[in-house]
DNA sequence: AGCTATTTATAACT
DNA sequence: TAGTTATAAATAGCT
């Protein structure tokens, strides 16, 4: 149906295959569309170019969707059931790790013990022997880095009320020393003025500790 | 192209719809194959009838399910999602089940602890005891019933002792009166007739005491 | 299902 | 890339 007819063979020339594609596209749409209005037939069309690029027709009843799923049960083949497998097999596959996990858990906080004979109860005691010990470890070390803690603060809290005391003295001579040119409220202002730092605070309490 | 033009519309007549649609069907095909070959491209074509029976086209270098996978990284458009994601989210959702208990278990194991702080462990180390109590408990359930078990068997091979030796005393003087009467050979046959049962064997060795 | 007058699609060309 | 046209192909109405 042209100047001349044509054998239904790759159109070498690759601009005359566009243009040809892109004519035939135009065709086989309108034909898709007069036969899903003429014939209240549903159709979809899908068309990837040489090149890759895609053109769509579906009936406006329905959708691709809906067909594909209308096609499986037509016609029991599985289109995606590939990666539904994959899922499906790595969904039992982790659920049946849970599962071991769930129940190890379980015989570790002393649960479902009933199921299992006096060998198989061995291993379980050690492992939470271990644990304990492992988590009685940690609270030792933790105890120790506190108590060390605090006794460095101590110490630090000793040697600060030390120099405290003694810049105290000190500044108490500097100011009868000064007291010539003051009167008593100059020296209470200069008092006020002095950085909370260099006043004399009491010490805190000891930390609570705990042997 | 017929001998007369037609509107496009749906068929009323249904016997005429019914032509049409088998020989604009066929037309259809014809053209997608057509498209195909000529034109280097994939084509997939499905159509259902208004009475719902299917047919379809799909270009020979390519499969319904390849074309379908390309349709959706071209159009970004979802065509199975629904499904895919309800079974990715259970992944999911179990995958983050799994990582809480191995984080758990490693925790009763005594590993990791190091991420944890004092307040942390003690519930740690509440459910160790718990399950260690829990596990103890049972391992002394067993042992207590075995040392039930043990006496049981003790008492009760204690008592068939003392059945067998008196029956065996009773047989003794009754082969003694039935003497007259048989041959020492006699007697021996008789004994070996007996059932293994009323025979004298020697007491089990007393199981293995475990306190 | 097959025929054919007629419409429609399109190959070659501009 | 779009438009024109001669011709091939498709098909509507009929048998």
């Amino acid at each position: 149906m042209g100047r001349g007819k044509i054998e239904i063979k790759r159109i070498e020339n690759s601009t005359n295959r566009q243009v040809t594609f892109s004519k035939r596209r135009n065709g086989i749409m309108k034909k898709a569309k007069e036969i899903s209005v003429l014939c209240d037939a549903q159709v979809s069309l899908v068309i990837f170019s040489s090149l890759g690029k895609m053109f769509e027709y579906c009936s406006p009843s329905t959708t691709l969707s809906k067909m594909l799923e209308k096609y499986q049960q037509n016609s029991g083949k599985k289109l995606w059931d590939a990666k539904h497998e994959n899922l499906s097999a790595e969904i039992d596959r982790i659920k049946k790790e849970n599962d071991n996990m769930q129940i190890e858990l379980r015989h570790l906080k002393g649960e479902d013990l009933n199921s299992l004979n006096p060998k198989e109860l061995i291993p379980i005691e050690e492992a939470l022997q271990n644990g304990l010990t492992g988590v009685r470890d940690k609270q030792m070390d933790f105890l120790k880095m506190l108590k060390k803690n605090e006794r460095m603060l101590e110490e630090e809290n000793k040697r600060l009320a030390y120099l405290l005391h003694h810049q105290q003295l000190a500044m108490e001579g500097s100011m009868r020393e000064l007291d010539i040119g003051f009167h008593q409220k100059d020296r209470e202002y200069a008092a006020a003025q002095m950085p909370m730092t260099f006043r004399v605070q009491p010490i805190q309490p000891n930390l609570q500790g705990n042997k």
